[in-house]
DNA sequence: AAGGCGAACAACCGCGAACTG
DNA sequence: GCAGTTCGCGGTTGTTCGCCT
């Protein structure tokens, strides 16, 4: 059996350390090894140790050295801490800058930007990266700087030029920086991410949506044969890539493609063939080079391929597990993590079936759809019962069990995609000069009754070098780019039954959002198109907010 | 002064690639 | 070729510290 750490060998190795160690639960070998903070003798062992016998053979550090950790802690705390030349101390201006340009380039690659960058680990890096990716999410700033989505979409560009014939390998690895991982398949064409994209709050299906939003070649591509979360998420895809299936309005893609996407966005070259939101039409969020991590966000980090099916990496960042199933009473619902719930939510079944579209062919759409009115529905019935309420109330227990059942049968209560959001959101969203789209839209207006933290908004780019995109006019913080006019707008559009749509997606939105929401469909879809009211935009705005805090 | 909160940092865990016998 | 081991990487969790109320 294994033997447990007497007190006096503790303190030998922690001397210096009162606290009580952590010990292990399991035992290798024997013996139960450490865990928790090092403490200066162990540090002197490791270092001894080392010095000796030189790195690597971790193991073996355990059992010549005497001290009770795993060879992974050791070399962990000899890569971090007690390696020579490590740099101690905060990022220097040149390091944050360097950090910001190798992560537009390599994403979620500490290692090969700790190469960059001499003296500093891995975990440094992903450290800093990761709070500054929370800092600037919360003030609403964008990830990188104007500067390095730029250089980074025009070094892509040069590389899709010059790389295309496979079409999928190698596109950023000409760079003066090592690429290798970014890879999309060719198919994903102007798919995915976004050069200047809101910082949204988790919506996971970000990154799904958003390349399928740009991705007229991916109609209805969904393999059979993969796993069911994951043909939701292609489902989202093809939901994305608009369908043709769907029968429902064909999206502009040649005309906005003409008219919106070479002119107005030729600074970076790439369109998204649904905006005609006039407030944005200056610059199509979607529909980037494929291939850039500049352009998305960090966390859609550098994915290995998949064949076909798009693997998606869940990002780092952390978020509290959504509770779909308890919107309702106090607040408004989180439309946007909604996403996430609906883009889990498995293929309608059962009593309720929405009988809008097919959830084979529309994806997210139909998911959306059928789980409005299923809230719907469950909404009505809870009428009937008390007419003074105008919101699905959360301790309705049907309403509760669809979710709950839906959690279950998919098994995974918190979004497989959740994290994503943020990832495509709060990558470049060069903030208006005019002022930050926060502080446009008082969230108080629309929810008098939610507690939102105005948090001061940072200044644009507190790095030397960094600087407000002043250039850029458009507020591409503006959620309305995004959820707003596309995927909200695609939902009224792809509805036949608007009305039935519309009350649907007012049991989704409350019925606090449901007039705005009306109108910003009746005022938007028909003319525009795609755009998004004003009364939807606060309304993107406010739930934004409140699910960011 | 005390508690809450968030930022920063340290460390662990799981997974996969590389290596080895 | 294959199984076991080692190592590295990225994601996540836990801890500490400072600021604010």
């Amino acid at each position: 059996m294994g033997r447990v750490m007497s007190e006096s060998e503790d303190e030998m190795l922690s001397k210096d350390h009162t606290d009580s160690p952590m010990i292990d639960d399991g035992n290798y070998g024997g013996i139960v090894l450490k865990k928790g903070p090092w403490t200066s003798a162990e540090d002197a062992i490791l270092v001894d140790y080392v010095k000796k016998h030189g790195e690597g053979n971790w193991n073996a550090v355990q059992k010549h050295s005497g001290l009770f950790r795993c060879g992974k802690s050791c070399r962990l705390r000899w890569a971090n801490h007690l390696r020579p030349n490590l740099k101690k101390g905060g990022f220097t201006a040149e390091e944050e800058w360097l950090i910001i340009e190798l992560h537009a380039k390599m994403g979620n690659k500490w290692a090969r930007m700790a190469a960059h960058l001499p003296g500093r680990t891995d975990n440094e890096i992903k450290n800093y990266w990761n709070t500054r990716i929370k800092r600037r999410q919360r003030a609403g700033l964008p990830l990188y700087p104007p500067e390095v989505c730029l250089q980074a979409m025009q070094e892509n560009q040069q590389n899709e030029n010059a790389g295309r014939d496979d079409g999928r390998h190698d596109l950023l690895q000409t760079n003066s920086c090592e690429i290798p991982d970014v890879i999309f398949d060719s198919l994903k064409a102007n798919q995915g991410v976004l050069p200047y994209v809101p910082e949204l709050p988790d919506i996971s299906a970000s990154s799904t949506l958003m390349r399928g939003f740009g991705s007229s070649q991916y109609h209805s591509f969904m393999l059979p044969t993969v796993h069911r979360q994951k043909r939701l998420r292609e489902s989202v895809i093809s939901f994305c890539g608009y369908d043709g299936s769907v029968g429902s309005e064909p999206p502009p893609f040649e005309q906005t493609q003409d008219d919106s996407c070479d002119d107005k966005l030729s600074p970076f070259g790439f369109s998204f063939p649904y905006d005609h939101d006039p407030i944005t039409q200056n610059l199509s969020p979607f529909g980037v080079n494929q291939g850039s991590h500049a352009l998305s966000n960090g966390n859609f980090s550098a994915s290995k391929p998949t064949s076909r099916a798009v693997k998606l990496e869940l990002p780092s960042l952390q978020y509290p597990e959504t509770d779909f199933c308890s919107w309702g009473s106090s607040s408004p619902p989180p439309l946007l993590e909604s996403v996430d719930a609906f883009i889990q939510s498995p293929p309608p079944s059962g009593t309720l079936q929405s009988d809008c579209l097919s959830p084979q062919n529309s994806g997210l759409l139909d998911a959306l759809l059928h789980e409005a009115k299923t809230l719907s529905c469950a909404k009505n019935q809870l009428s009937e019962k008390s007419s003074s309420s105008s919101t699905v109330r959360p301790t309705d227990s049907s309403a509760l069990n669809i979710c709950e059942t839906k959690w279950e049968d998919y098994g995974d209560p918190i979004s497989p995609l959740g994290n994503s959001a943020t990832s495509i959101f709060s990558s470049c969203t060069p903030i208006s000069a005019s002022g930050s789209s926060l502080d446009e839209n008082p969230v108080a207006e629309t929810f008098p009754g939610s507690n939102v933290k105005s948090e001061p908004v940072e200044e644009a780019w507190t790095i030397d070098g960094e600087k407000e995109g002043s250039a850029t006019q458009v507020d591409f913080s503006r959620p309305d780019a995004l959820l707003g006019s596309c995927w909200l707008e695609q939902s009224v559009a792809c509805a036949k039954d608007q009305s039935i749509t519309t009350d649907a997606i007012a049991a989704l939105l409350g019925d606090d959002l449901h007039n705005d929401y009306k109108n910003m469909a009746a005022g938007t879809t028909s003319s525009q198109g795609w755009g998004l009211g004003s009364c939807g935009w606060n309304n993107m705005v406010s739930v934004y907010q409140m699910s960011e805090h």
